[in-house]
DNA sequence: CCGTGTGAAATTCTTCACAGCT
DNA sequence: AGCTGTGAAGAATTTCACACGG
């Protein structure tokens, strides 16, 4: 029915539903492509065709409604309702990932952690009882987990990826360093803060070739 | 001179970099655009088009020297070097960033911290003293930072890249989440992990129209 | 015969530009 | 007069397909 939106386009919605949401707190009711797209970086053109994929939320002469607006981004992206996630690895970095609230804010609620040492399962951060990894498929089998998070060594990502999936995850935010391999109908995406940098430093190079 | 290569391309260059990495630890020593392309997800053709905007790295009926292809990467990228890195804003998400050692193995050296609250600055954390904010441009102003990281809160993220910019810094990784503005010649990179999920939503959404 | 390197084709994505509503 | 919604144009990116070297 709905004529395959872009992923490009369902990327950026997001960013339009935050930069709403922050327009609606400073008090702000309507708002123009224009506007919106000073604040994102983003032409104006691109906003409105994105937009348009949905329907037409737009006022001709005045602008979007910025509660409104945000409204229905929100509904579409599927941001009005709660998801709940699992972290798997609590290393550092996992333990990090469970502290954070910011996720906890936008309506993500971990519901459950897993880790393979058995000195870290068994203990309990945020009031998430740390399980044994062996209990992972036991535990999905019962609960409704929306998106994993996935926290291991490089090494053991995949083998992790494929036992989420297996047991029906379908959404994956991957923090490990390796591109994972899902099928088809699973979404992925990356965290790579060392690609990241790795991708700047190309042109920093340019500007800068001293040696250290 | 070098025909002005997209920044798509130069994005994937890392990862083909890393996976040239795994495959030379595992001992392989010729790989072809075929193989290397099942690791990342990515076509053979992109593979071999990307690298032709480099130079001629393969031999044809054979595939690529794996040691070789990575150091020309590595060198294309600049990582045949050590770069230094600040972080700014060391609350729990920077004490993170600080604690987490992916960094240092890839060559990305921390130098210097920067927090705000008098309790924080000070303190010492992986070897590295927190400074007052308010030396940030006295800091920069004597020693090279090649990359920063931005750790605050959203609202002070925009004034700490501008700080940050025209102290000369020309590379900031951005963890807040904000689309901060930076001037022409300066490269940004967003780590945002809530927008991460919130485009994958969409697609639960549909599969999994049932509340919570 | 295998696999690279690459022009050309195909596709995807972005921007233009303007008719039409307010 | 201002700003949306949108076909059409344009630009960017990916894929094709094959000549050529090993």
């Amino acid at each position: 029915m709905t004529p395959v939106i872009p992923e490009v386009v369902i990327n950026r919605l997001p960013l339009y539903a935050r930069a709403l949401a922050t327009l609606a707190a400073a008090g702000d009711t309507v708002v123009s492509s224009q506007t919106l797209g000073e604040q994102l970086d983003v032409t104006p053109a691109q906003i409105r065709k994105d937009l348009s994929y949905f329907g037409r939320f737009g006022k001709q002469g005045r602008g979007y409604n910025v509660g409104d607006l945000r409204d229905q981004l929100r509904a579409i992206l599927g941001l009005d309702r709660t998801w709940s996630v699992c972290v798997v690895g609590i290393g550092r970095l996992g333990q990090a990932i469970l502290e954070y609230d910011g996720f906890t804010q936008q309506g993500f609620n971990t519901i459950a952690a897993f880790d393979e040492a058995p000195e870290v399962a068994g203990s309990t951060i945020q009031g998430i009882k740390v399980q044994s990894m062996s209990n992972l498929e036991n535990y999905l089998a019962g609960e409704t987990v929306d998106i994993a998070v996935v926290a291991v060594p490089a090494e053991q990502a995949q083998a992790v990826v494929d036992r989420l999936v297996k047991s029906g995850v379908q959404a994956i935010l991957n923090y490990a360093p390796i591109s994972a391999h899902v099928p088809e109908g699973v979404s992925i995406r990356q965290i790579d803060p060392v690609v990241m940098m790795q991708g700047m430093t190309y042109y920093l190079k340019d500007l800068n070739p001293d040696n250290k």
